[in-house]
DNA sequence: ATTATCTATAGATCTATAGATAATGC
DNA sequence: ATTATCTATAGATCTATAGATAATGC
């Protein structure tokens, strides 16, 4: 539908030619930004790093952000908002917490695995703690409270490891995974490293493996009738 | 030995007076920049800054330290030296892995509890993982490297997670603990959380508990008198 | 003489704005 | 007319060095 006048694009070109794939600049500056950020850190990259790596000139990134705080944040809101979009219809469909926090490990670990890899690691910099960053650390704050509540009815009784403490570890656990090298089924082996610090090993833990399955495969398919 | 003289310090005066503890210099410009590294990060904090907090002037850090770089060096060495000094005779006193693993964990959480709690959290900023802070980084290498020993032995046969994703999820667990809420006993419970992770729950976990905990009443006394 | 600080500053950034330019769209 | 880019640049940093200064130590 827009594709109609043929090769030329609006706006004067870019000096040296843009290497077009189906990218629109913006995600073009945060593909470059998600990389660089990762490699020095979000301080360190300085907005001419950025724009020399997506071949524009340093100001013209000012006409798609408004500066580099704005292109860390859209980075850090898409690292969350796909598993935060899917996790009531996770939730509704779990036939127990210990299947629901499986499904939601394993769903949370790919969604990171699928984004740039170095995102995650920065969730804990100083830099984003700070209040510029709040939209952000409030919707991380919600997946948290997901994790702190089906944490709570996992555990069994006598667990020596509060609620508390066990939400928070299984964020963590969650989030630093894209930090480690590549593994075989690496989104289901950290739900059974949270689900065992929860407590559950051997069976239970089994019995919540088949359970997030299910909840997963429930998820895939009716989920897109539900949207319509 | 040194304190012969009386009130007075070598060297020209501060313009603001140093408030004096018993400090070094070089440690006033560790505590500060501890802080502010903490608060901001490390490349968003300026020499400036921190010479600021201190009550100096900006250059005369060049005094005391190289650069920024070696602030942090030393900062982050700090913070592994102690549990790597103690590491070896932890583990020959020790019992089983399991009891090993659990006194690891709960003297690494413990040191770093004591140090400035915003420095863990910057292992895994990008800076650090530059060339310049390898030194470190092979420290924690060589930390990395016993907790995934130790797992390897305590992960029962037919455990679903693999040894090398156990080794650095204790690892993290370890490091993310200083950044939680202060809570009751919290060395003991990551501690807990990282065999649970292991699949160690129910009665091993009480015998790994007791086990740790021998470890460290062992390693109080005798090696003082080991030292000597 | 030695030490820890100071003042001053060069040179290298880095961010963000103002305004020009070269395309397409109507 | 609208859009995406460009060139140019002001103003604000920031790091690291050079050299002066004000203490103590011998």
């Amino acid at each position: 539908m827009s594709e109609r006048g043929g090769t030329g694009r609006v706006g004067r070109p870019r000096s040296r030619g843009a290497a077009d794939d189906g990218r629109t600049p913006r995600q073009e500056i945060l593909d470059a930004a998600a990389a660089l950020f990762s490699e020095s850190g979000f301080a360190a990259t300085s907005t001419r790093a950025i724009a020399d790596r997506v071949g524009i000139r340093q100001a013209s990134l000012y006409h798609h952000f408004a500066g580099k705080d704005e292109i860390l944040l859209e980075l850090l809101e898409a690292s969350v908002r796909p598993t935060l979009d899917v996790v009531d219809a996770l939730r509704s469909r779990a036939p127990d917490a210990a299947g629901a926090l499986h499904a939601l490990v394993v769903v949370d670990v790919g969604t990171l695995l699928a984004g740039p890899l170095g995102i995650p690691a920065l969730y804990v910099a100083p830099e984003v703690q700070q209040p510029r960053f709040e939209q952000f650390r409030a919707h991380r704050r919600q997946l948290g409270a997901v994790y702190a509540e089906l944490v709570r009815d996992v555990a069994p009784a006598g667990h020596p490891v509060d609620a508390d403490v066990l939400g928070q570890v299984c964020l963590h656990l969650v989030e630093m995974t894209a930090s480690l090298p590549s593994a075989p089924q690496l989104p289901e082996q950290v739900a059974a490293a949270c689900l065992g610090a929860c407590g559950v090993t051997g069976d239970q833990l089994a019995a919540a493996v088949a359970g997030g399955r299910a909840v997963r495969d429930a998820l895939a398919a009716p989920a897109a009738a539900g949207r319509h």
